[in-house]
RNA sequence: GGAGGAGUGGCCGAGUGGACGAAGGCAGCGGUCUUGAAAACCGCAGCGCGAAAGCGCCGGGGGUUCGAAUCCCUCCUCCUCCGCCA
């Protein structure tokens, strides 16, 4: 959430950055919404304040006054200031439910770094690692290699749960979830704690994290109780310190988690159906931090390389996509996208977004941390990052559609061997 | 799912309508003492909004009252017993 004091203080700041930086006029117009909302709601509360001063004082000469008849007068004097106060707290209430739902559905603020651009096409590609593969025949898409060794089944997937659904089988079950542990275990080797958390939340935290109010109709939900699936890690390990205080030496706090992703993915019907690129469920390893303020633009660094390393030592050619303002999501003040090459559907294929929100969803979430034990030291909020690390279907992808060999065999990364019993083809 | 009990500050815990933002203890911070530390003693000390005065916050929401941690309603969570279950 957007902080109301910024916005307060430097609306014509916020407002242009809105208009000539992420290119989102609505957004602008909200804020302008908000601003007006904000200033009537000052107003309100230091009159609603105003009398709660008057009764709490009148309430104490009451209390301490013996004498029935003066009692009883002192009383009726404030039967109205009563009613007067609720009124304004009424209104108040209803200002401040309106305020919230604007700022709501403010944007982040882009990190200043962050190259202009109205969309994707202007993303700026930061550097490419890793060599392509070359190939001495066609290299076939992961449907027809998966489908000829036996190991994907789409129509039964599409059987059992329609559009969208696979079955992996054998090999590709066991590949899928060889890469699951190690990937987990890469990223305790560099300093995450596992966590497993549910893979259905309340909908409170989806607020948290800034999936809500505006992304809903991406998300499945429990149709008489309020649990949604997860559509990523991020929803449940971030929430984790909801609403609390963290102390200054417990932070950085850095989580890697594999869970279930579900996601209704309902604007793109007919796009990505084939194949696994594009599911309703999908597996991925989630990192999660949170750190000081001060430390949040190198932690992203940190937090990118670390998703690379797994790229790295599965020896796959990628890319490293910095997102323009334009293609920044809704929460995310800076962003990075790895992309790897897979040569089988011939693109690039998103398996990691690495993320800084700022104090954006900390400040949705309520996530703070003592600076120090003075006084003075008064509790701020962290900065919360996030970044995949990575998601497992367009891994299996790359990894079939690279190692695929010449007899219709897939090589396994040297890596993942021990993963998967010593296995060094899949055939 | 049925029956009963309970939710108070970082933690434990007192408080059943009036000076309670909340006794006491532990943990924390500052000080005295000490070569240093511990102990002991003294003091400070919750969170939010606000420049401040002040206002709000005792699981969440609502109500009664001049006044609610305290009374009423409702929801949530936890505990105990029973039922069911991987």
């Amino acid at each position: 959430m957007l902080d109301a004091k910024i916005l307060r203080e430097r609306p014509s700041e916020v407002l242009s950055i809105y208009r000539e930086r992420l290119f989102d006029d609505a957004a602008a117009e909200l804020a302008q919404a908000a601003l007006a909302l904000d200033d009537k709601r000052r107003n309100l509360l230091q009159a609603a304040d105003e009398l709660k001063n008057k009764r709490n004082s009148a309430s104490q000469l009451i209390g301490r006054e013996k004498d029935a008849e003066k009692r009883a007068a002192l009383i009726k004097d404030m039967e109205s200031v009563k009613s007067e106060i609720a009124g304004y707290d009424a209104q108040l209430a209803e200002t401040e439910t309106e305020l919230d739902k604007l700022l709501l559905q403010l944007p982040n603020l882009p990190d200043p770094e962050v190259p202009t651009g109205k969309s994707d096409s202007e993303n700026k590609v930061v550097r490419e690692e890793g060599k392509q593969f070359s190939f001495t025949f066609t290299p076939k898409p992961h449907w027809e290699i998966g489908e000829s060794l036996g190991i994907i089944d789409f129509e039964r997937g599409v059987k059992i749960s329609g559009s969208r659904f696979y079955i992996l089988k054998g090999a590709g079950a066991q590949l899928q979830r060889a890469l699951i542990s190690w990937m987990i275990d890469v990223h305790l080797d560099q300093g995450y704690t596992e966590v497993y958390p549910p893979f259905m939340v309340k909908e409170l935290c989806l607020y948290g994290t800034a999936q809500l109010p505006k992304f809903g109709e991406n998300l499945y939900r429990d149709a008489e109780e309020d649990f949604y699936f997860v559509p990523t890690a991020e929803v449940p390990v971030t929430n984790l310190y909801r609403d609390e205080i963290l102390e200054n030496d417990q932070l950085p706090l850095r989580h890697v988690a594999y869970t279930a992703c579900f996601r209704r993915e309902k604007m793109a019907a007919g796009r990505d159906t084939r194949g696994m690129k594009r599911g309703h469920q999908f597996d991925k390893v989630e990192m999660v931090q949170f750190v000081r303020p001060e430390d949040s633009k190198q932690a992203l660094r940190t937090l990118l390389s670390d998703a690379e390393e797994i790229l790295k030592q599965l020896e796959l050619p990628y890319r490293v996509i910095q997102m323009c303002t334009g293609d920044l999501s809704f929460a995310a003040c800076e962003k990075y996208d790895l992309e790897v090459f897979s040569p089988g559907v011939n693109e690039w294929l998103e398996v990691s977004s690495c993320s800084n929100f700022g104090d954006f969803q900390a400040r949705r979430a309520q996530i703070r941390y003592r600076p120090g034990k003075d006084k003075k030291d008064k509790p701020r909020l962290v900065h919360t990052l996030n970044g995949s690390g990575l998601a497992l279907p367009r891994t299996v992808i790359a990894i079939l559609e690279n190692y695929q060999q010449a007899d219709g065999s897939v090589r396994v990364p040297t890596v993942l061997r021990p993963y998967l019993r010593g296995r060094e083809f899949i055939k």
